[in-house]
DNA sequence: GCTCTTCTCTACCATTTGGTAGAGAACGGT
DNA sequence: ACCGTTCTCTACCAAATGGTAGAGAAGAGC
């Protein structure tokens, strides 16, 4: 019989949704498995342990955001702020389309070291190219002096915060819906070009 | 005897710790008594709970930040820019010392829609003094034109992010130490008077 | 000294957790 | 038809979880 890993994905992709929404630490395997519609042995034979799953679950979404910036940073347009707003927007898509994967962020910092190492290690090869790139554009005048890796730095936190707190934003109004998330990467953006504007 | 309110007062802080660093979840009773130094059930003494502990746990946040921002408020200086940097930078300043205040933020969400309305109900009247305080600024022409809510979401999840993140800022090189810190609030302001400039 | 309240403890419990053992079903190849 | 691999299941298990029952220590007030 073939290897029928659509139910390896479909563990995978309804363990995304449930561990963003509650944290890994909250879901048990049965949950998973009921989700699914499996017995919870099914997801272990899948998956070696619960934790394998959430490395898994992790390289995934890590491996699907490399994917999404490297298209985004290959189409963008040459103008620096055009540049930055498309980048800023393309990493914002996927989080509007599932905001579970905002969850999963905030995750990552409960994870051992090791762990979460291995996901920001797929994203450092793109900061680097980010913080050369920057200074270049700054070298030429054509953003705002400043550092870079600061610059980069307050962007990640600020994406991180909104994937952090959607509940506590609540406070001012703000959903953490389709809409919600639009606008507040249109401020975002909006802010970035103001700031780094020459 | 006299009600030793001290033992109590105890558990709450370590268990404040203790959930924002792991989350409600991942935080066992067991634990929490062995941080105190007292037996499990000395715990469930002093609170009816393992629920309970929590609510009383994000009361007494809510509560401190309230007075942090109250305080902010109270001593700011007058230039709408001026007032703003003042502002972020108070509640930078402790969101950074206590982390784990930041983190208990972040399992909001994740809580029962009764308990997290509790929660944000307590910091909602400075969000909307802010709100309309910003909107005199701009209809004076003092503030760049915007959505008053949206900016003051994206700084609160610019500062949660910058505090509830500092592992993973290091894939930019940036360091949690007091420089860096001061370094990344510097920028920060630098980012806000900019974007905001009428 | 006695007693009441306040406080912390040991002992225990039902449930749930992640995980194992191994039987058996469902196909493809021959 | 048979076999071997792939896959999912039922039946368990040890450990940890939140929580209960109730004994006993230790002042405060008399």
């Amino acid at each position: 019989m073939a290897r029928r890993t659509g139910t390896r994905d479909l563990i995978r992709e309804r363990a995304t949704d449930l561990f963003g929404r509650w944290g890994f630490e909250a879901v048990s395997l049965d949950q998973i498995a009921a989700e699914v519609g499996v017995a919870k042995q099914t997801v272990l034979y899948w998956f070696a342990s619960k934790d394998d799953l959430v490395q898994q679950v992790l390289a995934r979404t890590a491996a699907d955001l490399a994917v999404v910036v490297e298209a985004a940073i290959r189409t963008a347009p040459d103008d620096p702020l055009d540049r930055l707003e498309a980048v800023v927007k393309a990493v914002f898509r996927p989080a509007v389309r599932r905001p579970a994967l905002l969850g999963l962020v905030r995750e990552i910092s409960r994870l051992p070291a090791e762990a979460s190492e291995r996901f920001t290690d797929t994203l450092r090869p793109f900061v680097d190219r980010a913080v050369r790139w920057m200074e270049m554009e700054m070298s030429a005048g054509r953003l705002r002096r400043g550092d870079p890796s600061l610059v980069i730095a307050l962007a990640y936190a600020t994406v991180t915060g909104i994937a952090t707190e959607p509940e506590a934003l609540r406070v001012v109004g703000w959903n953490a819906d389709i809409a919600g998330l639009r606008r507040l990467r249109d401020e975002l953006v909006t802010f970035v070009r103001a700031a780094l504007a020459p």
